[in-house]
DNA sequence: ACCAACAAACTAACGCCTTTAGTTTCGGAG
DNA sequence: CTCCGAAACTAAAGGCGTTAGTTTGTTGGT
């Protein structure tokens, strides 16, 4: 076949469409082969425009990272900054759920990232948090996130109905309120955020 | 070569060499062919005791779950049993980093796991939480301990040092603690506990 | 003591996967 | 117009999980 007339690939190309088929077929199908075939093209096609799958998921996470409110880092106060970016930072996982699994092992290279962590050092420096203590703030909060957002697509928990066992849990369940990860999410930024004021206040 | 004279295999002896390899070689080492490379024996001959991959990550999970600390879920008082609890969590993480990513989505199917569950229902519903929250506040609280064993385990930030940009990225990260992963979930924890220790107090 | 049944290893094979090497064809720059 | 590089291809190597069928040792009933 050679080379066609119009170039049918291109990095954003590969990137978005890899994004899409973790969406529609879950983290276990990004694989170069499946990707391929939805591009209509050869699997050995695409080292042409990436170096391998590696690079594929980077991609991926970059658009993710992409759909959050980095803005939202320029607030005031602090509090509420960093609430609304933990919120549009699960938001795009909850829009992305199967991303989750694919990005938690968070290789911290990719530009957008870092980015994104500049602008949450220089809010919590303006906040007046102790220089040693900025990144140890913002890791919580992020590690909160990553959590919440894994759990967030995490199949509910599986309980066999008919064991008689594991009352109380049973009981709990039914209780629970039905967007459980979410209700947890803001749930527990609001203890973190509170607390972590609390002990801010303490230092001063 | 036929049955040997004495049994080579046993599902206790696989899920320890799964752990131990995880442990040596990362969580992409956990392959059928590798693991049965390390036991000295064809990659089929596994299938005559565990009926797949999934099950033996299964088995993996609760050598895990076995180092946590599941009976400080009985302490008293709710706070600091939870902490208690959440520490053992993350120190058994710590004992096996590359086991984070294997387990992070977590498929609750594991016995272990759901008594594990069970008593964290008793101990909150003991405090005096509502039983539409019990899960709520859980869920918090792992999803927070799950981020931290994935930080725990990712390999720090790696940021170009030549690179002039990212200037207050750069000036935190030289002023962070050593043990970073580490302080963020203490920091995390306590601010956590009182937050959802505040809101209860506000509930009653 | 024999034989059937079972257990636990094996070999062979399928259909995926990632990646590399070499080939063909097209577009654009000199 | 020619030639170089871009962008597709085909072919292949080597690893993956899993299934099917085979061999051999152990054990329990007659």
């Amino acid at each position: 076949m050679g080379r066609p007339r119009r170039p049918i690939l291109s990095r954003e190309g590969i990137f978005a469409a890899a994004l899409a088929l973790v969406d529609e077929d879950g983290s276990e199908a990004l694989t170069v082969t499946r990707l391929a075939r939805r591009l209509g093209v050869q699997a050995a096609s695409l080292y042409n425009h990436v170096s391998g799958r590696e690079e594929i998921v980077e991609g991926v996470r970059d658009l993710v990272v992409a759909e959050m409110d980095v803005d939202a880092l320029d607030g005031e106060p602090w509090q509420e900054a960093l609430a609304v970016w933990a919120r549009s930072y699960l938001a795009a996982f909850a829009r992305h759920p199967n991303t989750a699994k694919l990005l938690s092992t968070t290789t911290i290279r990719s530009p957008a990232t870092l980015a994104m962590y500049e602008r949450a050092v220089a809010l919590l420096e303006r906040a007046g948090w102790p220089s040693d203590q900025v990144v140890t703030v913002f890791t919580a909060i992020e590690s909160f996130a990553i959590g919440s957002a894994l759990d967030l697509a995490a199949p509910g928990v599986m309980i066999d109905p008919s064991s008689q066992e594991l009352p109380l849990l049973s009981g709990a369940l039914k209780d629970a309120p039905p967007a459980r990860a979410m209700a947890a999410f803001e749930l527990g930024l609001a203890a973190l955020v509170h607390g972590l004021d609390e002990r801010l206040r303490q230092l001063c």
